[in-house]
DNA sequence: AATAATTAATTCATGTTTATTTATTTATTG
DNA sequence: CAATAAATAAATAAACATGAATTAATTATT
């Protein structure tokens, strides 16, 4: 096999039921791919006794993946009896993802290594988001971010992913924009306009749930197996994290934590997106006479009075515990991790006051959850966008590693 | 190969994480089983379209689980050009399971094969359940049952499932016994202690999640690829259905309803399983002076004052609709099924009401979920416990099919 | 300090399993 | 009898396993 045919060879994907050597070869390819990810570094050794497959075969992969420029070897280890081992790292260079995120103020777009770093960002702000725009600032920004790659990094580029807020047509009144102007995103899909034009595969899932791949991705590994993940932006989302993969549903819209019905504390119920979002902080700035504008401008230096935050807290924090009480007896969950458009402090009293308000409701027959902060912050949808592209061509959908424990009731 | 060897042939178990070849035998050979269980019998031509395999593939592997007596050849298709097709079915004889249901009143064991029909049925009448009763039962009617098989058809005992109730131990006061009476079922581990004694695979799952996956096993296959499955027995309790495969969660407890929090009216929350359980209409048919004990004598002449039954069910759909409500935001379910220890009268009126219910909590930004009448009735969880067995050695899990619709959003 | 024994990582050559390809046979329709 | 589809046989190819050989360390011994 020539360096030519190395190069462009590809993580083959399973579009068949049925599986052939090339079908093997490529799970086996993932699955180291996916434990070099989740571990770090490993040598081939360590891949061998880690998937049970025979080392020579375990060579040969990591031979194939290190001249396709994924893998890259690491400063051989010595200190222990017998021949060094030489760990093999993914190598950052080894592919490029586009990440585009749409949101309430702003549109943005980051191009991201296979190593997660990012290696351009660009953003273009507006009232409120438009496909046309989005579009041409997509195909832009694209084209301009290509331009400045050498030709070996543009053949590295494996696709693009977009965050795109759930149902952005009903947002016309909570943007304050006339009633038919969000109405285009309803019948646009703007994924197969993208990927038309595109020469690689275009993927698309709500921010919320693309945020939640890029924690799972680029966490440091510690995160339990089955999550639920909770995003505070204009609006609330989320992802669901099962068997260490995120689940996006029949329709892709698993996690609308938006949605979910919440009690109103007057014997009815309402949707959590009616209490726990920015959406509603600003209702409540406004409400005073304030002006909730600066929300959306950065996500630090927020200056709110006391009499405004506290009880947005407080209610966002009864909500989210009703809906991880939910979620968790439904789902086993092990865990909530909370991130959003927050500041951080803001962010981790969100944290402790659910766990707070878990503590109020009855969990009996169930354990509680922790609750965690998200590690990837206000950047997560962005992130995890250009994530869908990464974790759909070169991962394996794995569940608990030999490490972890399984759970019961297995032969 | 010779007949011998073929008789204790295996579908091998997938125990490494990396692929090898009798991996991948192992898996087309469970796709084909699979298939056949979805959509009855088919010819190997047939096979081949489907699972992208080549047409010599299919052959060996069908003639080899023909030879293995898992799949037997029906009579041949006429009618079209060329040579008749021979579709294939799966062999009842193929395969025997055992499922063990622990309830609150009687403890049932049957003997299934591998098209799901009851080869043998018992029970033992009881107060409450006690580990070692139900160790005893269970060893003793393995020994009765077996006795009655062929030698030939002993071989071909693939493994026992338990339906056992979740946290049992919690159960003395509602089954009015001593406090500690329920104790033992905390600390004993009867699925290892019966696969201790047993020379095959022994897997256990709560009750409710066992009878949901009868559903899913046995039901025609016009399920939707998500679902919640809700089962109302003594107290409550589910399975999550997704992509078309029974979720556990990491405990093994997902789909515990009952830990649900849903709104008590008041401004507060209880727990789904104080309103929708039997156990609660019991509670009602005490208070007004009467007995609840027929509950548990049969499934069948229920005679309840609608005073009683009719804001029981009441209740018990609002209940449920809430906790619909949540799961479907959430899992982005297109299903709620409804089955139970229940009159199917009864279990029919509590599908229409809750449906009303649900119609009447906002939705807004999730599509209505159908409310589907289970089809395995008041005998799901023995059935299901049978086959999870079956499951964990034949099946593969499998997404949607060719004729399905994915969801949008895959390149 | 020098040397031998041991160990572990890696790779080479060869063998095995399983799927695919191509050609052939068979049964049926028109 | 020609056309067609199903099914199978033989030959080929892909990918993993096995066992031996190679390499480079550490550890024990002299």
């Amino acid at each position: 096999m020539n360096t030519q045919d190395q190069r462009t060879r590809e993580i083959r994907a399973q579009a068949k039921l049925g599986s052939d050597h090339s079908a093997m070869r490529a799970r086996n390819e993932r699955l180291v791919l996916t434990l070099i990810r989740r571990r770090g570094a490993l040598p081939k050794s360590e891949i061998a006794r880690l998937t049970g497959l025979s080392a020579q075969t375990v060579s040969v992969i990591m031979r194939e993946l290190e001249a396709d420029g994924l893998l890259v070897k690491c400063a051989p280890v010595r200190g222990k009896v017998g021949q060094p081992s030489v760990p093999m790292d993914l190598a950052a260079d080894g592919a490029l993802f586009f990440g585009l995120k749409v949101g309430r103020r702003r549109t943005e777009m980051v191009l991201i290594d296979f190593a997660g770093e990012v290696r351009a960002r660009a953003a273009v702000r507006h009232d409120h988001p438009t496909p046309d725009a989005t579009l041409r600032f997509a195909q832009d920004t694209i084209t301009t971010m290509s331009a400045t790659l050498t030709a070996t990094e543009r053949d590295r580029i494996c696709g693009l992913g977009i965050g795109l807020p759930f149902q952005l047509w009903d947002w016309a009144e909570a943007l304050r924009v006339p009633e038919d102007t969000m109405r285009p995103w309803r019948s646009r899909d703007i994924r197969s306009e993208l990927a038309a034009t595109l020469p690689w595969p275009v993927l698309m899932e709500n921010d919320a749930s693309a945020a939640c791949n890029a924690e799972l991705i680029f966490g440091d590994g510690t995160l339990p197996q089955n999550f639920l993940y909770a995003f505070v932006g204009f609006f609330i989302g989320g992802g669901l994290v099962l068997n260490g993969t995120m689940f996006a549903g029949a329709h892709g819209n698993a996690g609308a934590l938006a949605s979910m019905p919440v009690p109103d504390g007057r014997g009815g119920s309402r949707q959590l997106v009616e209490i726990a979002s920015l959406h509603h902080l600003e209702e409540r700035l406004r409400a005073t006479g304030g002006d909730g504008r600066f929300l959306w401008e950065s996500v630090e230096g927020w200056d709110i009075a006391p009499e405004i935050i506290d009880p947005w807290i407080a209610e966002a924090a009864r909500g989210l515990a009703h809906v991880t009480a939910s979620a968790v007896a439904l789902c086993d969950l092990d865990a909530l991790v909370v991130d959003g458009w927050l500041p951080t402090p803001l962010r981790d009293r969100l944290c402790v006051e659910t766990a707070a308000e878990l503590a109020r409701i009855n969990l009996s027959g169930i354990a509680p959850p922790e609750i965690i902060a998200g590690q990837a912050g206000p950047e997560a949808r962005e992130f995890g966008a250009a994530s869908l592209p990464l974790s759909a061509r070169f991962l394996l959908e794995l569940g608990s590693l030999p490490n972890d424990t399984p759970h019961p009731g297995e032969a």
